[in-house]
DNA sequence: AAGACGAAAGTGGTTGA
DNA sequence: TCAACAACTTTCGTCTT
């Protein structure tokens, strides 16, 4: 077996031990990765028995067992349309040891590379799930969505294929709606309408596929609640942890006097932030508050009016 | 002058007959 | 299917800081 003596690759190893053999002065040290020694390639002496076997733990006895069990190569990834897991043929006209081709070989490798390639992206569901995982890209990194939920979203995408969801719908809105249901399945949701202004698609459109994902794939979602949205409008607001906080305690409270069911939760949230952010002395403008929670005015005043009057704000 | 407030009219979605 | 309805938006005038 190749591993049993590899003198040159694993001398390094043993510079800070001894690196000669202390019988016969002999310089070439071999590791026995059987019988777990350093030994002198000379004399046969053992110098050292605490030998560290990087070689691979399990045994392979062909090709194909050896490909599996190797670990070599970039690891699963769920957002590529083939989980980056297929073969590519590379682009260098050389074979293995650096040749260069025969032109006969040259066009043959030419048909491989083509027909390997059609075969990666072979039914029109793969080609459609390429398009739609580029999609669900660009749009997670324009809402700086999470790797998590972009993996969730992909999941949900997938199973609207299976389900025979996509046909006849667009596949931009499937998947935009597909990270929608996933954002808010992680607890970090996004409105529809950050969701719609970062994508072709209307807010109508949008909220349409997303029911249709709902009911036909049975997705249980928790309905948004504001403190979900808290951490991310404070730091949009560049607000302390002190006062999200206190925004978060403000709404659990309202929650507890019932007065929170029917309302907009981005709309309660942006007023519970406004109401801490004045007794945090980090005052923010109702127009700032607004814009970053994506409501108006208006209703944040409605809903800080409808807190402040409802609520005992010494409960806090 | 900017921000806060409130009234009035309009919009899209839900509900219940 | 339609009307009633609640919540939210838009717009705009007035008040407060």
């Amino acid at each position: 077996m190749m591993n049993n003596f590899d003198s040159k690759d694993n001398l390094d190893r043993l510079e800070n031990e001894k690196n000669y053999c202390s019988d016969c002065g002999g310089k070439t040290i071999v590791k026995d990765y059987q019988r777990g020694d350093y030994i002198c390639a000379e004399c046969g002496m053992i110098i050292s028995d605490q030998i560290i076997d990087d070689s691979p733990e399990w045994r392979s006895y062909n090709a194909v067992d050896n490909a599996k069990k190797s670990r070599i190569g970039s690891p699963m990834n769920i957002n590529l349309h083939d989980k980056g897991l297929s073969t590519k043929i590379g682009n260098e006209n050389i074979d293995g040891q650096g040749n260069k081709l025969s032109p006969t070989q040259k066009s043959q490798f030419y048909r491989l590379r083509k027909w390997n390639a059609r075969a990666r992206i072979s039914s029109s569901q793969d080609r459609n799930l390429v398009q739609a995982m580029n999609e669900l890209d660009r749009i997670g990194s324009q809402l700086g969505l999470p790797k998590g939920v972009k993996e969730t979203a992909s999941v949900i995408y997938r199973n609207a294929i299976r389900n025979n969801l996509i046909r006849g719908r667009s596949i931009e809105a499937m998947v935009v709606a597909s990270a929608y249901a996933a954002a808010r399945q992680r607890r970090v949701p996004r409105t529809l309408d950050e969701m719609a202004k970062h994508s072709r698609i209307s807010k109508k459109e949008l909220g349409r596929c997303y029911r249709l994902l709902l009911v036909e794939l049975k997705l249980k979602i928790p309905l948004a609640s504001p403190t979900d949205y808290i951490s991310r409008f404070s730091a949009d607001l560049k607000l302390t942890g002190t006062t999200a906080r206190k925004a978060i305690d403000l709404v659990n409270l309202a929650k507890r006097k019932g007065i929170t069911t029917g309302k907009d939760p981005t709309g309660l949230a942006a007023a519970a932030l406004y109401i801490a952010g004045m007794g945090e002395g980090e005052r923010r403008t109702q127009r700032e508050i607004a814009e970053a929670a994506t409501v108006t005015e208006v209703t944040v005043r409605n809903r800080y009016k409808e807190l402040t009057t409802k609520l005992d704000l010494n409960e806090l």
